[in-house]
DNA sequence: TCGATTTTGTTCTCGCGTTCACAAACTCTT
DNA sequence: AAGAGTTTGTGAACGCGAGAACAAAATCGA
């Protein structure tokens, strides 16, 4: 969304390239691929995994031969198998430590939030600039100062950052993370964050998501009273 | 993203057919002039707006131009008057009133999330499967049984509906929204949901967004590795 | 009034992403 | 062993969106 470049290096061979908005892809395959295994399905057609992430089944196979040829003709893919590679493309193999600045409600909610773990994503530290909130524990990590961010990423050796402040602190709490060495940002304040080259932000806004849902209801409701009129001509 | 085809009714001159990838940048266009009318700056440039919004100018005027023509050659844009405009295609002038279902820690960070009231959306109730969350306030709004759902959703003519809750129940609550009469949903839940025609659905999934960055991550590691091993050959 | 300057609105081109359609490859049955 | 039936992997066509470039229109100064 913002500066999302991938790195593109011309160094040859080993840079397959995978489009951008294959990558952004590859987890819901995942997830639903978890999903089947759970279900104790061992194999599974295109169509089938088409249906459980939603896609069309032409996109998903050619979505699936930038990793390689994991399938096998005639009879589909190994759901266990096909899931490892994805995890190992995505870097799920590794575990990715994350600091999450703020911690109101939202910062909280993503604290406690079970989906990171099975991704290879590990909520490391939580940091807040409010006196009050400092101390406190949340989802089994104590909550650190402001004044300690650099000092936690540079330890843990954390590249992402996640902003859940409001919007007036947001880019003075880009800057703290990025002079820290983080080089990843998760930012869900309502504001756009300035970042250095060489840093990837991306942006979560929710209240923008129900507004694009807000205006197509108004598009829906004034095409039927449109409809309604024409009739009654 | 999952089912997102707008009616496009093919009923002639007023349906002047904005890009789903315009509307989707509407709101970002719209946060950046509240934020330079709270400045006390009344007039401003594509280029300085595009600046605020983090876009490229020749796209935020491609962009305002579907609206119509609302900036002056040579002078710019008036802030509150295309604010205003905006506001008014997206349906804001309106109140959008929304239920969120799932009250777990997301559902009461959203609950409390202070952006949804200036862009017309209103939470107006709340609604639970757990016994001990019923009748909690949150945010000053009572938590509902599941039950009273479609007679909420009814009464105060909701339309759009927002899931919160566990995977596993995903689907299910989908179908009591859509059986309920609300015809937008905004899905935390990490699952594909199914819905009829005429239904739209969006999902924000939050351990997605990280696992794209950590794709990046592991690329930016990995090709320094590379250029590294270049170097020393 | 006229030219210089600024900035919008729009046309045009290019590239990416989506989807179709088909060949290649595998299994299963006879 | 061979043909029928599946399903993958991919080449090719198509459409949408991004961005450059330019014409139209407004202001400003002389």
């Amino acid at each position: 969304m913002t500066a999302m470049r991938s790195p593109r290096t011309s160094s040859g061979v080993l840079d397959r390239g995978i489009p951008d908005a294959t990558v952004a892809r590859l987890p819901v395959y995942l997830r639903a691929l978890t999903s089947l295994a759970d279900q104790g399905v061992a194999s599974c057609s295109s169509h089938e995994l088409s249906v459980a992430a939603g896609v069309n089944p032409a996109k998903l196979r050619k979505d699936l031969s930038y990793l390689g040829s994991y399938g096998t003709r005639g009879v589909g893919y190994d759901v266990e198998y096909l899931g490892y590679q994805i995890a190992r493309e995505m870097g799920q193999t590794q575990d990715w430590e994350v600091v999450i600045v703020g911690v109101g409600n939202l910062g909280a909610a993503l604290s406690n939030y079970q989906g990171f773990s099975t991704r290879g994503i590990r909520v490391a530290a939580l940091v807040d600039a409010d006196e009050k909130r400092i101390g406190q524990e949340i989802a089994g990590i104590k909550v650190s100062a402001l004044a300690d961010l650099s000092r936690i990423v540079d330890e843990r050796k954390i590249s992402i950052g996640i902003i859940a402040t409001p919007a007036e602190v947001a880019q003075e709490v880009t800057d703290l993370l990025v002079a820290a060495g983080v080089t990843s940002i998760l930012n869900f304040a309502p504001a756009i964050v300035q970042v250095p080259e060489g840093v990837d932000v991306r942006k979560v806004d929710l209240s923008i998501e129900l507004q694009i849902l807000a205006y197509h209801e108004q598009r829906k409701s004034s095409s039927q009273t449109t409809i309604q009129s024409a009739v009654s001509l």
